[in-house]
DNA sequence: AGATCAACCAAGCAAGCGCTAGTGTAAACC
DNA sequence: GGTTTACACTAGCGCTTGCTTGGTTGATCT
């Protein structure tokens, strides 16, 4: 009787579970809830989704799919030096996290409510994104704008940037680009120190 | 009929209960299952605790005050240099992320489960805990040897110790004292050229 | 005009949930 | 030696859970 397709209707009722598992989790989550908020009786609801684990399958992939694309744009649409290569994926996964917000915390709250079958499909999809990040991180260290073990960086680069869906307010003065220029500068080492000595203020 | 004290089989029963938190999240742990790990019946869990919210509590509360008392006394024992203090505050968050793991994941996956009464109790433990990092970045900024926001710099650390839970292995070839001291470098300007450089190998 | 189909509903099942009530028992205390 | 206390048990209540079933509706297609 149900159906998997990638109807319109579907997409509308995956923004609205993404809202809800933000609120309440995953698991305090019911179908009735959900059903409630997209307007329909929980019964309906299994004309949508085969069942409750790929409504959240789908929430997850959405967020995924959005951020990989929004990240090969930046990368597209900016110069080709690693710092600015740098500065334009930070960007983007401030932004990211901005748009989609409710996705992105369902990701990295709920991955572990995923079943195996769901879970290594969007492994995949994780990893292409993590590529990205790894292969700018490469030209940065190649450059010798950062130090480090290739790996160890990504992996707190990528700590700290995830981290902000914590504390971040969109509302609050700091811009994503901003957020993402103080980074950046945190961990680049003032590359030339020939010029003016780094003033000790 | 149940009490709230503090006894030894108390805190053993909140060992295990945060094992399974971390294998089965919160809300997925059924009262039967944690009764079964700790070998007795479900009814008789509750002569230990309240109820299962107060199981929760017990876990974070348990985890937090040992990460509190490892901080302090890092920062008791070790050189009074802002790169030393820095270092000694990466190490023991880490090494208690290591011995006190279940704890720990719990607290930052499951915190949203807390009711608001916990919640108050635990969030004044955990300001305690912020505030000793955020002095230590004080001095390190004080002394050049960090730069940018004191909020943000704060929060970028924290974030990129905190996500270490995900990809670090205990068993793996790098110790908690490697890893302080490659975050620390990542972040820490190479600082006055002048003298010996001292080398963290 | 008849057939198809997506989208919904009302009703409810079987299982599992947190938690309570009342009881038994061995050790500790006065 | 009687009372209390700590810890465990059995049994089950009242409720919620994810999901199924069988059926209705209105639009679209042929």
């Amino acid at each position: 009787m149900n159906v998997v397709n990638e109807s319109p209707r579907r997409k509308e009722l995956t923004r609205l579970a993404a809202q809800l598992f933000v609120q309440e989790g995953f698991d305090r989550t019911t179908v009735r809830m959900l059903a409630h908020e997209m307007g329909i009786k929980s019964g309906s609801l299994f004309h949508h989704f085969r069942d409750k684990q790929e409504i959240l399958a789908a929430v997850i992939e959405e967020g995924t799919q959005n951020a990989l694309h929004i990240a090969r744009r930046a990368l597209d649409s900016c110069d080709s030096t690693p710092e600015a290569r740098l500065h334009a994926m930070a960007r983007a996964h401030l932004e990211t996290l901005l748009t989609d917000r409710n996705a992105h915390v369902v990701a990295l709250y709920e991955w572990r409510r995923l079943d195996p079958e769901a879970r290594d499909h969007l492994i995949h999809l994780r990893d292409a994104y993590e590529a990205l990040w790894e292969q700018v991180i490469d030209e940065a260290l190649a450059a010798g704008l950062i130090h480090g073990d290739r790996f160890l960086v990504s992996r707190f680069v990528m700590g700290a940037l995830n981290w902000t869906v914590r504390w971040y307010d969109p509302a609050g003065p700091r811009t994503p680009e901003e957020l993402a220029g103080e980074l950046i500068g945190m961990i680049t080492a003032p590359r030339a120190v020939a010029a003016t000595p780094s003033t000790i203020v």
